[in-house]
DNA sequence: CGCTTAATATCGTTT
DNA sequence: AAACGATGTTAAGCG
């Protein structure tokens, strides 16, 4: 951590960081002043800074999981030296917003390119989907009953087969994402095997309208769940005593 | 920056730092795994993460405004040695929630106690306008009286009540920016729950078509007010002397 | 572009 | 502890 170098130079540093587009942290003695859609101003003391290649940027106390002061990209900032201080001024590109922070002291400082190409998921697998609606048969339909999850078929894995309210055999079909053309035409040959008669509903958290065009001109359903929901109920539910649970306490 | 020393010693110099409650700062090659309301997995990549002295944790990304992966605090957080990678395990006090990191390689950590007492200002919030529009009822009605401000129904918090002109109770709704439906909907349940021969005002500096349109339609009314003279009300009346101003005027 | 809805929303206050 | 309302909410989806 660079902490022996005079305003001057630091000043220096971040202009040439900021030029060549490098992630800055900076941990400083700062007080920030805020005006855009309110206004705030917050009085010295020491925080961390964060610029982000994309501009993107953060003001965090010691304390609270949330910044004190933000800018969302894309921002224009410029560097400049106060009496005894240097001065960032965070400007929003498309709305009428200013950061404007005075900085007194640094006491750590770091800049670089930073290498991440690792992809994000958010996810909850169509197998764990299926256990919970084992569980909660009522999310798929008031007074549906579950005959089997994961059952074998000459055309693929049905996930869920149930009976309705009203007793009729029904196919059930788990889409994690949003339900395309393919999954229809799964279902399709699912229906196709198990005969007249047969129900069938296409689970998804969304359908493209090409595909609820093709379901609705066969005859069959569509049904929305939110994962994040279901996703919700596995958390609570097997807070009892689980291999999650455990997992989730650390043992 | 530290950048030499082996993992081991780096988990040493994490686990002192959480021990003695500084405020952590590493960037990292990471994955993380975040299991809880919902799951996420985040692959390989170079981050900034954060763990704040109240424990709050944050990983963020080379861009984008947002942290990737977060957890409020109180936090436990423990750190173990994995095969080849420093494991940071944080793991929700009162919620089953936790995110689990493992660390491959350090480009830069700072550990320290910060120092910060400043306290924070927000001006202009609806809050700060009711107090204006107190000490100014004419801006709302010539003959306008109020009655009280911020007062709490069940319905929500009702930003100005009074008395207007003809002596016919009135409830103000504040929004500092264009109001839309969801103003309307809010005015119209302070209403519902006001009862009958009850007057509603909506201030705000702009309303969209369709709101207007729902407001009229309810027999409310819409006033439009001038934040920028507002806020030249407050530069003028409040306090003359504080560090803000001071501030303000590049001190 | 504007509107609607979801979010690991967060955060404070009241019941 | 749970429920509700406000937020400099933010962010994504859809018409």
């Amino acid at each position: 951590m660079i902490n022996t170098l005079s305003l001057q130079d630091t000043a220096e540093l971040i202009r040439e960081a900021l030029s060549s587009r490098r992630f800055i942290v900076m941990i400083c003695m700062c007080e920030a002043q805020y005006i855009g859609r309110a206004r705030s101003f917050l009085e010295k003391g020491e925080r961390l800074i964060v610029i982000k290649e994309d501009t993107s940027f953060l003001i965090h106390r010691p304390t609270e999981l949330e910044p004190v002061n933000w800018q969302p990209p894309p921002n224009h900032i410029s560097i400049s030296l106060g009496e005894n201080c240097v001065i960032l001024t965070v400007r929003r590109v498309r709305k009428p917003e200013r950061v404007v922070v005075k900085i007194y002291s640094f006491k750590g400082f770091f800049s670089d390119k930073l290498s991440d190409n690792g992809s994000f998921h958010m996810h909850l697998s169509e197998k764990e989907i299926s256990e919970i609606l084992r569980k909660h048969p009522e999310l798929i339909e008031d007074g549906f009953r579950i005959v089997s999850t994961e059952f074998r078929e000459k055309a693929g894995i049905i996930d869920v087969l149930g009976v309705d309210a009203k007793g009729r055999r029904t196919i059930v079909e788990i889409k994690k994402d949003k339900a395309g053309k393919d999954a229809v035409k799964q279902v399709l040959r699912y229906v196709r095997e198990a005969g007249t008669g047969v129900r069938a509903i296409l689970l998804s958290p969304n359908i493209t309208p090409e595909a609820e065009k093709m379901l609705r001109k066969n005859g069959l359903e569509f049904k929305k769940i939110s994962m994040l929901e279901l996703s919700r109920i596995i958390t609570y539910e097997e807070h009892s005593e689980s291999s999650m649970s455990r997992f989730l306490r650390g043992e």
